[in-house]
RNA sequence: GUGAUUGUAGCUCAGCUGGUUAGAGCGCCGGAUUGUGAUUCCGGAGGUCGCCGGUUCGAUCCCGGUCAGUCACCCCA
């Protein structure tokens, strides 16, 4: 056995698998541009210090969930934990918020050190998109329809969308202040992670698991009813946005986040089939970001959907139904039929789209069959010494279980071109 | 980082409170069928029983450690 295997929560992805990558990412790149984003790829490792933003609650994850080294020029550099903050860099050091509004998508690999379950990998792969720019609630109820436009499209009735506010600098700070009124006296009934978080991260008791702080969470003051006039009309605006675009959606108060930098508007699209990683789409608002990573100030919406969770959630949801077989499968018997059939391949590698496999060993035809079966392959091209003593080619037609021979010419393209007419 | 649980063939799993050459199904290769896919039948290949150590006359089985998977917590940028 190879002494030697993946690191720890990353994964191999293999044929028929891929094939789930490359559609979905497919489709994400298809529907970000119908809204008229465009792909931005940033490098997969950045200066530590991009990351090291923020204080106290974050110097943990810092420390201990990021994959942090020192090239040999002694940089610390990290590998990327997150999307955005190498995409509001390269928005930085290009000055491109100089030139309005910036709608921009990524799709890539991410990297956080982490205990490995269900949904949660190491190595991780995220869709994203960014809206910079804009901060009225149009934009939010904009990047909210591509992801539920991509849910929708693979059929995900399961996820539901979860909306709520989270206020920003100016209404936040009361209603943090409420929320440590309201579990202070509790702080000896409640759990023990939820009375660290008392201190460190209040909002965070919002959605803690844990029974015993259930009847506390319950009856905690929420955000929404604590909002600031500007705040409470951007909210009523998304509401109003997503209904008109026919979004269903519902208020859970307990949707937070916790660093500073968020505002307003946050959401998840959450699936019941995943167990406890359940979001399979997070985002919300982050008008402090921009400003706290030296930029101008300047708002930004937009969401991370993790692509390990999402085709979890499709493969659990959707039954196995047999793709349709599609290509050829060349059959060569013998070894003057396989220098024929070689030109033939070739050729029809250069016509058409469709797969053409072949395999050229030389088996019995049986054997060469089952490889077809196998491969999924709608037809099967037949070149043997009967064949060739006839100068015809046998095209058998998989489904329908039927021959018919094709004339072979001296032409290799020609009989390409018979085939593609054959089979289209 | 915390707790629980599981590692036996490519895959899914049996394996008797420690005892001879570790099994099955599926898959793979070949044959029955020397040129046609299914089914059936026959045969074959494929294992340091995750790894290291300990106990024992003897360990897949018991003990310790370690690595990995899974579940939950923590965290969730």
């Amino acid at each position: 056995m190879n002494p030697i295997s993946a690191p720890r929560g990353t994964r191999d992805i293999f044929p028929p698998e891929s094939a789930n990558w490359n559609r979905l990412e497919a489709d994400a790149r298809d529907i970000a541009h119908r809204f008229g984003y465009g792909e931005i790829r940033t490098p997969i490792f950045e200066a530590t210090e991009l990351f090291a933003r923020g204080v106290g609650e974050t110097t943990d994850i810092v420390e201990k969930e990021m994959y942090t080294f020192q090239d040999k020029g002694e940089r610390w550099m990290t590998l990327r934990p997150e999307l955005t903050a190498g995409t509001v860099r390269a928005l930085l050091e290009h000055k491109l918020l100089a030139h309005g509004p910036q709608r921009l998508y990524y799709i890539g690999p991410f990297f956080r050190y982490e205990r490995p379950q269900a949904g949660r990998y190491r190595q991780a792969h995220q869709f994203g998109v960014e809206c910079f720019g804009v901060g009225g609630a149009e934009a939010d109820a904009e990047v909210i329809q591509i992801a539920a436009m991509l849910i929708r499209r693979y059929g995900i009735g399961d996820a539901e969308l979860n909306v709520n506010s989270v206020g920003d600098a100016v209404c936040r700070p009361v209603y943090r202040q409420a929320l440590l009124d309201h579990f202070r006296p509790h702080a000896a009934q409640l759990s023990a992670d939820s009375q660290r978080r008392l201190e460190r991260n209040p909002l965070r008791i919002l959605d803690s698991k844990d029974s015993k702080d259930a009847q506390f969470v319950e009856s905690a003051p929420k955000m929404i009813d604590h909002l600031c006039d500007e705040c409470r009309a951007h909210f009523e605006a998304l509401k109003r946005y997503l209904d008109a675009l026919g979004i269903a959606y519902v208020v859970n108060p307990r949707i937070v986040r916790g660093l500073d930098y968020y505002t307003r508007t946050v959401f998840e699209f959450v699936s019941s089939v995943l167990g406890a990683q359940s979001t399979v789409c997070g985002g919300g608002r982050y008008d402090g970001l921009v400003a706290e990573l030296g930029g101008p100030p300047t708002p930004g919406v937009g969401f991370g959907l993790g692509l390990e969770r999402f085709l979890m959630v499709v493969d659990k949801l959707a039954g196995d139904h047999a793709p349709p077989r599609r290509g050829i499968q060349a059959i060569a018997l013998g070894e003057r039929a396989r220098d024929r059939l070689i030109a033939i391949v070739g050729a029809l590698r250069e016509k058409t789209a469709e797969p053409t496999f072949a395999d050229w060993q030389a088996r019995k035809v049986t054997a060469h069959f089952k490889t077809a079966d196998r491969n999924n392959a709608r037809w099967a091209l037949i070149l043997g010494d009967e064949e060739l003593a006839k100068d015809e080619i046998v095209l058998r037609d998989l489904l329908a279980r039927s021959d018919r021979r094709l004339p072979l010419v001296p032409d290799a393209a020609e009989v390409a071109r018979l085939l593609v007419e054959a089979t289209g």
